[in-house]
DNA sequence: GAATAAAATGCAATCGATTGCAAATTTTTT
DNA sequence: AAAAAATTTGCAATCGATTGCATTTTATTC
């Protein structure tokens, strides 16, 4: 069957007026509001599904001053492949459409290439959305201090350990620094490299787990060990392929800050017949799918996404209560796989 | 200089008021409206500027009917990690994004879960968007023909060969599936498996070039090659181990409609020690990032998704002027590479 | 300098749903 | 059966920007 499109547009007005009411009692008869006659409610609400009836969104959000809807903000490093590619990131959208959709909001998708400098004007002054997610701290935070700062609610993904005037919801990246690290270490591991973008806060914390399992071990660290590269696998394929090039093979495992700079390491060293883990072991991030397609599987550090979403989904909406929020920190574990696992 | 939150919000009305003019002036001005003197607009827009203004987007979306937002609806197949996880489907709403903003749309995030089943309602008669991108034909096209046919302005990421009262746009499947066949078969390749699932309409298409690639070369195809599976990788691992368990390795060549798919067959044949393309050659589809970090780096075939977001938002904008509309097939190359690279 | 044309601005209706308060209806109480 | 209470429903203002048309101001022409 099909529904022709009337002449005019259907709206509540006229639903009332076919239904033989104000528009005040479809409206509420409409969300079901406990004022209106049980038997009113029923047959308006036939009535809308009948006729294809919807509330006009615009006209919704304008006399309520809400939109249920939030703006995602994929706060990517200018010019890096990270953007479109990282299969972590998108991930958590995927992730995050699910938790929104469960407490009834949409999700607008926005990169920081894209939307304007000043977020709060351009989303939420606007009526755009009521809250703002921003995926990543990037390695400048002003866009987000900015945005906080006019008192909208925000939620951002990173470093949970930094303190901020908005919450911040992320993995334990000492832990997972520190158990990759000592995990490498427990299997024999003398000289491991880390490598990674140190100027990202998420970063840093990884690398002071780093650092401390070593010193747990008494293992000493060698500065040449930390490699800050961008956080793709192009630039990690690269470092490793010039860096074995010019010191010959002077390291025996690699934690990496993510799945991706892992896979470009071991592109680098599987062409030059670099045994895994035989030769050097290699510990990732993320958990990506494909970590344990690779071969060999890769051993990588997992944060659950899933938690990750429905608690910055909460800690957002308790703001459009002026319930107080606070720092999460979401489940990280070591995934152990084949890329670490030597015989010795 | 941080901004202060206003007692009382900011309008255009109070805007105007500062300024010295009625609000029909300042609406003018601030879009630039040549019926406004040079000097005034100039005036109003830095001190739009400088109080930190913004347009309602609500009001004005009720008001001009139009809302400058586009649906992007993930249709997917139920209970399949394609999901979440697929990066060319992300890869996809990444570039989408990027070509809907160049035009000045934003893009609101859906998948086929969440959307309730109704779409033409649920997005445009709600004036929530002007109009739908589907990725995705998935199994049944009764939902987007639904919507299609209540007239709403809809594109389609699908098989482009498919005659529909709505564009659809998609990589060249047919040859797609057949250069990778034909690719298998000159590197001596006699039995190849198609791994994927039929009821897809792309994925007949890819199942056609295949097939017609044996035929060019003289190969006869074997019914019991064409393999349907799920699009996942998890289905494609699970089946290449049964199937080496059932028949032992009865064939030498895979062609797989993902990479993803691939990713998994390869998992399989390399915890057997099958050798890889020596044994047997694979290739995938979609090029996703990973497939040249694979060891051996993954022979697949591209499409080309910036082509097709741009392509897709064209096509949809045309529909707003009631221009014509067609199927656009984009750029499908054959990305060679080492997993099917025989040395014979 | 008056008349006409051109340029700039303002008035007020409109988009469609929501909601505080008043009015009408029904039910309960005395 | 009248009064009081409880239940339903409706009136009308409101959210904020846009735009056709009318009006005012400025520039041009004779």
């Amino acid at each position: 069957m099909v529904t022709l499109v009337s002449e005019t547009k259907l709206t509540l007005a006229k639903l009332a007026e076919i239904a033989g009411v104000s528009t005040s009692t479809a409206s509420r008869a409409l969300k079901d509001n406990p004022l209106i006659k049980q038997e009113t409610r029923s047959r308006i609400q036939a009535l809308a599904k009948e006729h294809n009836f919807s509330i006009n969104a615009a006209a919704s959000r304008l006399r309520t001053q809400k939109t249920h809807v939030i703006a995602v903000i994929l706060n990517l490093i200018d010019n890096t492949e990270q953007s479109t590619t990282d299969p972590f990131l998108l991930k958590l959208v995927g992730e995050l459409n699910q938790a929104l959709n469960a407490k009834g909001y949409e999700l607008l998708l926005s990169n920081s290439f894209m939307a304007s400098d000043d977020w709060a004007n351009y989303f939420i002054r606007s009526q755009r959305a009521d809250g703002i997610i921003v995926i990543g701290q990037g390695k400048s935070t002003a866009k987000i201090d900015r945005a906080a700062q006019s008192g909208i609610p925000i939620v951002v993904w990173g470093d949970a350990k930094t303190d901020a005037p908005y919450p911040i919801i992320g993995g334990d990246n000492y832990l997972g620094g520190y158990t990759a690290t000592q995990h490498l270490l427990s299997h024999g591991a003398k000289r491991i490299l880390f490598l990674g973008d140190s100027e990202h806060a998420e970063m840093q914390e990884r690398h002071k787990g780093y650092s401390q399992a070593h010193r747990d071990a008494n293992v000493p660290v060698d500065p040449q060990c930390t490699c800050a590269i961008d956080i793709t696998s192009k630039a990690a394929y690269q470092y490793i392929n010039e860096r074995i090039k010019a010191n010959g093979l002077d390291f025996d495992g690699i934690v990496c800050v993510s799945d991706m700079v892992a896979l470009g390491a071991l592109k680098a060293l599987k062409e030059r017949y670099v045994g895994i883990p035989s030769d050097v072991g290699i510990a990732g991030y993320d958990d990506i799918s494909l970590a344990e397609l690779m071969h060999p599987s890769l051993t990588t550090v997992r944060q659950n996404t899933q938690q990750a979403a429905t608690e910055m989904v909460t800690q957002l909406l308790n703001q459009f209560e002026n319930k107080p929020t606070e720092n999460q920190v979401v489940e990280t574990t070591l995934i152990a796989r084949r890329s670490t696992k030597h015989s010795d």
